[in-house]
DNA sequence: CCCGTCGTTATTTTT
DNA sequence: TAACGACGGG
């Protein structure tokens, strides 16, 4: 064993041990939150490869965020050289994989690149003349949840997805017209692979000659697709291949997204799909201190749903977690602010912090406050980069000149900026390409229609022609090769080197990045977003320049380019490497956080209607407790949990209750500031308040009043409580709050009839 | 084709 | 409230 693996190895406990050395059946680690499992599974492929003999290139790794993956590799490369060729991938970053190397047998192009949703809904819309648009954003909605679920147009099982008699015909026609375009989506990506390797028995013997471990992270939130995949990736043996080794990681726990088909029975019946099971839980939390994870783990333990397991604080005690109640989200934005300033006088950095919400709608109200305070902020996830227009425009140039049957971002570019080309015409294209049982090329079907078209639309195709023609004619063409990873090919060490020679035949003096601007200036999207720029004051052409130089690192060739839109299309997520170092404090959604860890957490909005959000039940309100749990184990040292007693939502200010998660969490769980709504007394206390209830001083029950923050009110119960008079008030709009009136003096006063 | 105005509609969203 | 899409007049 190398030095470095043992010393790694050393630092694990008993359970991550046992699972980074157990072999021979299924395995599955319940790792619950903080409990080092990206350590384990990493861990785990070093000592497959130095200790057990695997080759690097035989294990498979996916995992659901491309963070996370690459996090993965690292520090499996750490502490093993080898393990970077190993396949550490997201689930869709293998399908597009698996697609590339089978495309004859998905029929897809093998240039194909991938449709995100709004693609979709257009498409729909094409293939389904008929539907308006809002119809079809919800058919290409239960078209991605179809796929999620491996469902096809003619499957039984689609009717749970939509009950509507049209909704598989729809389905079907969005399909046929999908793959005229050669291109995929989303959901292709998993559910493809599937279909092939049900489809094709060499292909599963392939695969399962080449891989012989699989290990997949975030197991809780695969959906049936990827389970689907999972299980025809998994050779049992009876194919004449070692049976596959199989480990997946998760916690039933954080399961967060059964809307986008997540399916906790996944990882709840992983010992009845896969016979032998062994099991290893992870119950050790490295992370928080034990308050928190006390209170982490009373919320949860209100589901019914779950393994079960106990998390135990390895860090000590802590501070205890501090709820407070606030008047509105003015207020708690400011509460979170002084917060922050107050811990930054004293020397904690920006970056401990993160912000919490249900909804990016939410993030407002502390970006105008941070703002204003001059607090620095980065807001996690929200506007997406890679949704703005001008960047969809240039990137529908670089799809069309990878994939020339793409009927989307052909569209989409061929009349803009206007060269008279307009929907008519271009449906004409459309067409006329769809004719052809052989798969067309859009700009060639375009080129040959020209001598039936008006002398101005002749015009503007000729121009788009030939910028076609410079763009596609400008790259040298290099094969996608599949790495060749047999272990003949990486014995043969001459042809590994005869690879690496015909590699650097490459312009080395020219980056992908000299195209993406080449575009920019021939095409005429820069002058026409410059001019847009000086209209409304956008930023346009900046983005633009940005794209470009994130090009920087790819290839000059088609290659690179299909790299380039792969890596783009499979990571949205933009975080500019240049932000991530500086000292900013976090605003993210809870979904966003799963993985992440801040030494000080504040969630906030924990009012019903919010968090959870209402109309939640059953399966879908466990969902929700799952992702206050997730956000609560998030914090190493400090936890702040705000609730507002009014919020202004949709333009109208509403009184809010407590969220039903306070009480649940119990009365022990935190220190309480602000003043305690009545209902949260009630739930908490179990009662026992209405036992004293004399009338006492001024504020007899009936009497009006009139409160700075929440308007006028009656009071409806009076009494005392450790020698201090507490009252209940009834607002006018809507609530009920608790009082100490002894320190409302400023903001509470009697008002006359 | 561009721009203003009116009406509608508000989750979460690894890929 | 605010943001976005649809629609109609210039």
């Amino acid at each position: 064993m190398t030095e470095v693996l043992a010393h790694y190895l050393s630092l694990l406990n008993e359970q991550q041990k046992q699972a980074v050395e157990h072999s021979g059946s299924p395995l599955l680690i319940l790792a619950g939150a903080g409990s080092g499992k990206t350590r384990v599974i990493t861990t785990k492929i070093a000592y497959l490869i130095s200790e057990k003999g695997f080759k690097p290139w035989q294990i498979l790794a996916v995992t659901f965020t491309k963070k996370a993956a690459k996090e993965m590799q690292d520090r499996a490369v750490q502490m093993e050289g080898q393990a970077d060729q190993s396949m550490i991938r997201t689930f869709h970053s293998f399908g597009s994989w698996f697609l590339r190397k089978y495309y004859e047998e998905a029929g897809v192009a093998q240039n194909f690149t991938v449709y995100d949703d709004d693609d979709m809904v257009t498409l729909v819309s094409k293939a389904n003349p008929g539907l308006e648009h809002k119809q079809a954003t919800s058919a290409a909605h239960k078209i991605s949840l179809a796929k999620d679920y491996c469902l096809l147009p003619d499957s039984p099982g689609l009717a749970e997805i939509s009950s509507d008699p049209n909704f598989p015909d729809i389905y079907k026609n969005y399909q046929n017209r999908l793959r005229s375009t050669g291109n995929v989506d989303f959901g292709d990506l998993i559910m493809l692979p599937v279909l092939i390797l049900q489809k094709f028995p060499q292909v599963k013997a392939q695969m399962s000659y080449r891989f012989k471990v699989i290990m997949v992270d975030e197991y809780q939130d695969s959906n049936i697709a990827q389970f689907k995949l999972l299980r025809e990736l998994c050779s049992d043996g009876s194919d004449g291949n070692e049976p596959t080794y199989v480990c997946v990681v998760g916690d039933d726990d954080q399961s967060i997204y059964k809307f986008r088909g997540a399916e906790v029975q996944n990882i709840l019946n992983f010992q009845d799909e896969f016979p032998g099971t062994t099991l290893i839980k992870l119950e050790r939390n490295y992370r928080s201190t034990a308050k928190i994870l006390n209170c982490a783990d009373k919320v949860v333990s209100n589901n019914e749903d779950r393994l079960g397991k106990t998390l135990i604080a390895d860090r000590g005690e802590g501070k205890k977690p501090v709820l407070t109640f606030l008047p509105n989200q003015d207020l708690e934005a400011k509460f979170c602010a002084d917060l922050i300033l107050g811990a930054h006088a004293k020397g904690v950095p920006f970056n401990d912090w993160a912000i919490l919400y249900r909804t990016n709608a939410q993030s407002l109200s502390f970006e105008s406050e941070f703002l204003h305070q001059k607090i620095p902020y980065a807001v996690i996830g929200s506007l997406k980069f890679y949704e703005r227009e001008e960047i969809k425009d240039m990137l529908a140039f670089l799809s069309l000149c990878a994939n020339p049957r793409d009927e989307i971002s052909f569209r989409r570019i061929i009349n803009k900026p206007t060269r008279s080309l307009g929907e008519k015409t271009q449906d004409k294209i459309v067409e006329e390409f769809r004719k052809n049982e052989v798969p067309e090329n859009l700009i060639e079907v375009t080129r040959s229609l020209m001598p039936s078209m008006s002398k101005k639309a002749k015009e503007g195709a000729a121009q788009f022609i030939s910028i076609m023609d410079q763009l596609i004619g400008e790259l040298p063409y290099v094969e996608i090769q599949e790495e060749d990873l047999s272990e003949q090919a990486l014995a043969d060490e001459t042809k590994t080197a005869e690879q690496k020679s015909l590699q650097t035949k490459i312009d080395s003096s020219k980056h992908l990045s000299d195209f993406v601007q080449k575009i920019m200036e021939i095409t005429g999207l820069e002058e026409y977003h410059a001019a847009q720029d000086e209209i409304a004051k956008t930023q346009k052409v900046a983005n633009m320049q940005e794209l470009v130089n994130s090009a920087v690192l790819y290839e000059y060739s088609t290659k690179g380019l299909i790299e380039f839109i792969d890596h783009i299309e499979l990571d949205r997520t933009m975080e500019n490497e240049e932000d991530a170092g500086a000292d900013t404090v976090t605003l993210i959604t809870l979904h966003n956080t799963k993985g992440l860890e801040f030494p000080r957490v504040v969630i906030t909005g924990l009012e019903a209607g919010i968090f959870p959000r209402q109309d939640k039940s059953g399966s879908e309100l466990e969902e929700e407790r799952r992702l206050f749990y997730v956000g609560i184990t998030r914090a190493m040292d400090e936890l702040y949990i705000t609730s507002c007693s009014m919020r202004r939502l949709y333009g109208r200010t509403q009184m809010m209750e407590p969220s039903q998660f306070l009480a649940e969490a119990g009365s022990e769980s935190f220190k309480v500031l602000g003043s305690k709504p009545a209902s949260y007394e009630y739930k908490v206390a179990g009662s026992g308040l209405g036992n004293s209830l004399k009338p006492k001083g001024e504020w007899a029950v009936g009497t009006k009043i009139y409160h700075d923050d929440y308007g006028y009110g009656v009071v409806t119960k009076n009494f005392e409580r450790e020698g201090e008079m507490v009252i209940f008030v009834q607002f006018e709009s809507g609530g009920t709050k608790t009082f100490l009136p002894e320190y409302q003096k400023h903001s509470l006063m009697k008002v006359k009839d």
